[in-house]
DNA sequence: CTTGCAAATGACACTCATTCCCAAATATTG
DNA sequence: CAATATTTGGGAATGAGTGTCATTTGCAAG
């Protein structure tokens, strides 16, 4: 999907040559990668599904709150994490796209989990396309799309 | 869309009507549709645009914050409105789909405005039946689903 | 049209997720 | 190493949203 060669999470040094790429887009914004932000990009790496707050200094407890919610901010800000508000108590992050790839989630009102899914090619295009009129119809620019599908989830 | 015979926006007394309705909806779930209730319907019906709770006050301030969040939450829960978490200070609220139609958002990162938006019914079909394939697979049960488009809004 | 009772109201206190503050620590540059 | 800039983390502050409770309102039965 992208034109620079990402290694997928298959690969045997992927968190090597993803803590690279990130830590360039860093340096591009003047901000350093730290060990701190380190951390908190790798917990989110293995958790692959959107955490809160409370989810990643649980899964390290080195981590500072306020570090954590400063870095989090942080790599919003610099792409390399997004920012997800699913209506719970927490707002949820993840690695971003470029990184994780493009997909939706499956969100369940009853206990606030948040679940990726991917969706096939030929529905992405339509509803790409789709969005994509209607915005330059109103002079919106577009920048992502968000999809996804509120229910209960298998737990609930 | 729906079996239920609702009037449409251009009808003359839709209000009336509209207010026939949630009344009906809300004592079949023992709560009473008082004249604060009413008031926070007709702010968000004349808006037709998701609101803020700061912005329903400001357009009726005869409304308590107490109360407004009170019977914002009722009217959510018996299925009148609906709340969106669009990550900007404040949640919003708009009539729930049965009263509004099915649709989408343009959200703005910047300034945290949300307008709405129609999509073709080709697409609205593919996408329900791609995420509810996917749902089946998980065991997840599926309520319904948002679709957004994020980025920056001609005023931004 | 009272009386009784459950639901609703609104002013205010409170909770708690997130942000702010700032002195100490750490990294970068010359 | 000195000088400068960024980062850190503990705790205080902020503020959206919720809880409390005494008072009011709406509805039903007599």
């Amino acid at each position: 999907m992208t034109a620079e060669s990402l290694p997928v999470p298959g690969d045997e040094d992927y968190l090597a040559e993803m803590h690279l790429h990130i830590g360039a887009r860093l340096a591009r914004q003047e901000h350093r990668y730290t060990s701190g932000r380190r951390q908190l990009v790798e917990v989110l790496a293995q958790a692959n599904q959107p955490m809160t707050l409370p989810d990643i200094v649980a899964a390290d407890p080195d981590l500072a709150q306020s570090s954590a919610y400063r870095n989090l901010d942080v790599l919003v800000r610099s792409g390399v994490i997004r920012r997800l508000s699913a209506g719970g108590d927490h707002t949820h992050f993840e690695l971003a796209e470029p990184l994780l790839g493009h997909h939706h989630h499956l969100i369940c009102i009853r206990c606030g989990s948040i679940e990726d899914i991917h969706l096939g090619s030929d529905v992405e295009i339509l509803v790409d396309q789709s969005l994509s009129d209607i915005a330059s119809q109103t002079g919106f620019t577009p920048i992502h799309h968000s999809l996804d599908l509120h229910g209960h989830c298998a737990d609930c």
